[in-house]
DNA sequence: TAGATTGTTAATCGATTAACAATC
DNA sequence: TAGATTGTTAATCGATTAACAATC
């Protein structure tokens, strides 16, 4: 498997591709070629070929590309089949909506179980996963494989949560607290779920559209 | 105010800006050069004074930025000051963090109401906010001024909601859904939030970290 | 076979970085 | 004033697009 210097433009369109095939499964499409995958994406047939050539030849000329071939392919290079083991922090609500909706299985990731605080919730389950308490989660992540964190605790608990965790040895952590997490170990991965800045880059595209034509 | 073709990537650093210079703030700084804010946030000086001057001159030669000025200026760009109104349509879990957690109101918006279609929910309110029956929709949309929906909807009433919502006038979207919006109204902007995208891009570099060490 | 479409190399375009005169 | 740091122009780097020979 080529894995070298991939930029992350490339990574971050992966799960588009998977997300519009799974489309194209499900309404019954077996095959498609790179400027039809394009026109439909609003990609250049030319970047598509480039983004896949970066981890081998999925396609056949002549031809275009087999759809499921093409997804398995995908979902293997994003490490969907490695059956990573996550554990979830805060069981608020948004800890909570992603518990019963997010839908963990159905990406490959096995959530393992859910930690909180507070005495009301611990020993409660939601759609199958237990919540625990949190004083109990370094024995859970010493005695179990746990590849990834999810951090939907309050905004106070984030660094010293992330702290916790990282000192028992996890390696990423999937971060909804919307703060800049400081962790000094550079092996830990952190992707961040931040709220705000998307909110406010689309206030500022709906300021941007509203300014040339009037300046009221 | 000059506002031409400035690329997404410079306006997708501005929220993160703003969130450096509240803590700056936060902190006690009230000023700061290019050399350090980029030291702290691991980007070049050049690029932080590349990034600026799209808008204007906001600092001063031997002395660089004044913290308070900046984020005035800034937090303008992105329409912050604007007071846009927002409507938030699907109160499930994740709806419902939004509301209570988000925290719309210190981000510059308004949320004015909920929609849901569930009747136990109809005429209840969280954090202040009552969820309205969402055959009232069309009349609050008319009636109001309302200029971004946040859309925490079921996947399978995504579009139709989005049509729903564009035909009364909607000009901006922040959708939760995990679906590519279909909308044939290209002045609608959508903004998603792809939680799936993003774990799965974690899940790639977990991948890819674990891979040129060791191949088990 | 002829037509279609790939994978890849070369060309272009845009974004980031470096350099430096201007100036607080 | 001298030192620091900006805003901006030029240089570099990287990503996207175009072109085309290979081939199904």
């Amino acid at each position: 498997m080529k894995r070298a210097k991939i930029s992350s433009n490339v990574i971050r369109r992966l799960p588009r591709y998977l997300r519009k095939l799974d489309e194209l499964t499900y309404d019954g499409t077996d095959r498609i070629s790179s400027s039809e995958l394009g026109r439909q994406m609003g990609l250049t047939p030319s970047q598509i070929r480039q983004d896949f050539s970066c981890f081998g030849e999925f396609g056949q000329q002549g031809y275009g590309y087999n759809i499921e071939t093409l997804r398995k392919e995908i979902s293997q290079i994003l490490g969907m089949d490695r059956g990573y083991n996550i554990v979830l922090i805060g069981v608020g609500n948004l800890g909570h909506a992603l518990i019963e909706n997010f839908g963990f299985s159905g990406h490959g990731y096995n959530l393992l179980a859910a930690f909180d605080v507070k005495p009301a919730l611990i020993g409660t389950q939601f759609a199958g996963v237990y919540i625990n308490d949190m004083a109990t989660l370094p024995d859970f992540l010493n005695s179990n494989k746990v590849d990834i964190v999810v951090l939907t605790v309050p905004r106070r608990a984030a660094n010293s949560t992330a702290a916790l965790i990282t000192d028992c040895g996890v390696k990423a952590i999937w971060n909804f607290t919307n703060i800049e997490l400081s962790i000094n170990n550079p092996n830990v991965l952190v992707e961040d779920i931040h709220f705000s800045d998307s909110l406010l880059t689309l206030g500022y595209y709906l300021t941007d559209a509203a300014s040339p034509g009037s300046d009221d």
